[in-house]
DNA sequence: TTTCCATTTCCTGCTT
DNA sequence: AAAGCAGGAAATGGAA
């Protein structure tokens, strides 16, 4: 790719948040995101626009929240007007994934690096399942991790037995940005529309069929997030090609471009579709106990 | 230092 | 003809 066509792409990526003078672009390219957030910048108070906008990436890829569903627009805020949010605020802004968001913060706030790679990293069965205010309906959304039982909004979830959610571990937050690898960075182009330039889209989204609508662009970003200037998309797609044999994509015969997630791609399927059928089959289950 | 892993690079041949 | 796909082989660089 030319200069200039770079400088466009560039242009694409940062002008929404006014990164332009950002020189690099691990922490600009969604994927990019790394511990920096958490080791410099502990203070959520203290955080720029886009720091917020990289926590809220770091919690839907943490907590599978479907990108799609998140009105990232009503994230467009910095640090201090991120911490003056109250919770309803959030579950207004958010929906109901907005109790995590509340939750997560709220553990930022409490100290200086609340959140460690410990706790990034954490089993599924070390989170609590809870929902604190029952009153408003459980959401489909309600697994809020972290909080103490003995918490006064630890309220216990009516699924918390039968929800054994199974967060996969490559699910979580690399802390190290050197450990991403290019099948997540293809995921998280796919996972934020709002950063994406039309550069990858959804071609079923169930399914996980996605294609590639600028190869070089892609292979362009992917190099200069590996550092390296020669990448193409010839050799992108080669290490793609490798992703087969992995399951970490399946083949897709005869559509150019055209790839889809396999079963070994983590984090690009909608969590919530899965906990509501749950939700309807604990229902339907309670009715033929009752 | 060695080994392993995930690419990266280069290649030939094939398909669209 | 160009672009993309398929996959072998070897090289590379970072992590453990």
């Amino acid at each position: 790719m030319s200069t200039a066509a770079s400088s466009t792409l560039d242009s694409q990526l940062f002008t929404t948040w006014g990164l332009n003078s950002y020189s690099d672009v691990s922490m600009v390219v969604p994927g990019g995101y790394s511990s920096r957030l958490w080791t410099n910048d502990c203070q959520p108070q203290f955080w720029s626009k886009y720091q917020v906008w990289e926590w809220l990436q770091q919690m839907m890829d943490m907590y599978q929240i479907d990108a799609s569903s998140m009105p990232m627009h009503n994230f467009d805020i910095d640090g201090c007007q991120l911490c003056s949010m109250s919770y309803q605020d959030f579950l207004r802004a958010a929906g109901s994934a907005g109790a995590i968001l509340y939750h997560s913060l709220t553990d930022l706030k409490l100290g200086p690096c609340h959140v460690d790679t410990v706790q990034l990293e954490a089993k599924p069965t070390e989170f609590e399942f809870s929902y604190p205010f029952p009153e408003a309906g459980y959401p489909s959304m309600s697994v809020i991790p972290r909080l103490h039982p003995c918490h006064p909004l630890a309220l216990p979830h009516p699924l918390a037995p039968v929800l054994k959610l199974n967060f996969p571990h490559n699910s979580f937050i690399s802390l190290d940005p050197r450990g991403s690898h290019l099948w997540e960075f293809i995921r998280d182009i796919l996972l934020y529309p709002e950063r994406n330039p039309g550069l990858i889209k959804w071609e079923d989204r169930t399914e996980g069929v996605f294609r590639f609508l600028k190869s070089e662009a892609v292979a362009q970003l992917w190099g200069r997030r590996k550092n390296n200037s020669s990448m193409t998309y010839e050799k992108l797609s080669r290490a793609m090609r490798y992703y087969y044999k992995r399951e970490i994509l399946e083949r897709v015969d005869g559509r150019r471009l055209v790839y889809k997630f396999g079963r070994n791609a983590r984090g690009w399927k909608e969590l919530e579709t899965a906990v509501l059928a749950l939700e309807k089959g604990l229902a339907l289950l309670t009715i033929i106990l009752l």
